[in-house]
DNA sequence: CTCCTCAATTGAACAGCGTTCAAATATGAC
DNA sequence: GTCATATTTGAACGCTGTTCAATTGAGGAG
């Protein structure tokens, strides 16, 4: 039994957090019990409602980690040129998905059963994602209004987050080297290309 | 308890398949569960097994049977023009993701987490929905080798996947008429726009 | 040092899950 | 009518999320 006072709110939350984390990456999400994760941390089952509301809050926050953690690989990325900032976008964003197939699994298949609507802080994470993407765009396009400009870079990225689902679900069938990767590049170099040679009254 | 040959081996499955298929749509995912299952055709759980070899089992075909009731509504597409047969697939495809959202939910996060690999007819089923995208595309560039065709296929259908996913879990956050079907078309006539413009040497 | 209070923590309990399998049962053959 | 066989069950096992009365231990008061 862990003794009294031994961990602070915060510490046990952390731990918690910590703990589920590594569970999820060495045995999947079927290993994520409020039993297991409370056995690694040596506290009891009932000790995590003390600290969250349920399981599927420790999912969302455990979500909200990942989700900064990406976010902090693509903060690191830095190119003059819009479009090398895009593909590098993109390739850190499948590198990541390869790198923590469990947590990015988790991150898109967590809470779409339940009718709860995700958390707010973590739906301002992905709009900060998407503000990135609109940023290159804006370079490319300077006079483009903000309607259009959003509208493109969500197109744009769900076309990039389409290809991680697929490629790490294993469902392109063809071969190749690196084909995420190619497809990656195609998708962007072409997109940006059609999306360029757009008539002059979208720009 | 259901009386002895009262339905056979395979009507009993076809029962179950089709019990399990209203149960998703009604209650959702969590609410496929054995017993449930049994208790809506008037059999016990372990009868289930007589005719599934586990639940996962059951999910599969389940799936299976989805994606064919899809690629159905692809069939029933044809347009003259290869553009306009990829936004309506396009269409289709979304259309299908909103109709049945628990259905399609399902066919791409069950099994995610196990490691077996998808069956093999499941996969055959997902190649015929990417020949029929080839299709169209080679119809815009007939000289272009299968290797190429291949990629760009897969590059726009998993645009028009992401666009799905993403606007199926509303985390698209844009505002306006229609935004995903507005995606699809800027993605796919972009795309498309692009990837015609490309140098010769790949044509 | 002892007692007491109070927050922290537990462990049992509940309902439900997937899965297995010995037992019970209904059907068709003789 | 009896028997063999295929079918179906229901109980059992170990797991799950979640709740909550009971216990425990640490720190303050005397």
């Amino acid at each position: 039994m862990a003794r009294r006072n031994d961990h602070s709110r915060e510490e046990l939350k952390e731990m918690a957090l910590a703990a589920a984390e590594s569970l999820l990456q060495r045995e999947g999400m079927k290993a994520l019990s409020a039993r297991r994760v409370a056995a690694e941390i040596g506290y009891s089952a009932g000790s995590l409602y003390t600290v969250f509301t349920n399981l599927d809050d420790l999912c969302w926050q455990l979500n909200a980690r990942t989700l900064s953690q990406l976010l902090a690989q693509l903060d690191r990325i830095s190119s003059a040129v819009p479009e090398g900032c895009l593909l590098a976008y993109g390739k850190a964003y499948l590198a990541f998905a390869r790198e923590n197939p469990q947590r990015w699994s988790l991150l898109f298949e967590h809470g779409t059963a339940t009718e709860v609507a995700a958390p707010e802080w973590l739906n301002e994470r992905i709009l900060s994602l998407f503000a990135r993407v609109e940023r290159c765009l804006q370079h490319l396009k300077p006079a483009l209004d903000k309607k259009n400009l959003e509208l493109a870079a969500r197109t744009l990225w769900s076309g990039v987050h389409g290809i991680a689902v697929l490629s790490l679900r294993q469902k392109l069938f063809v071969e190749g080297e690196q084909p995420a990767e190619q497809m990656l590049q195609q998708l962007i170099r072409h997109y940006l290309n059609g999306w360029l040679a757009e008539e002059i009254h979208n720009a």
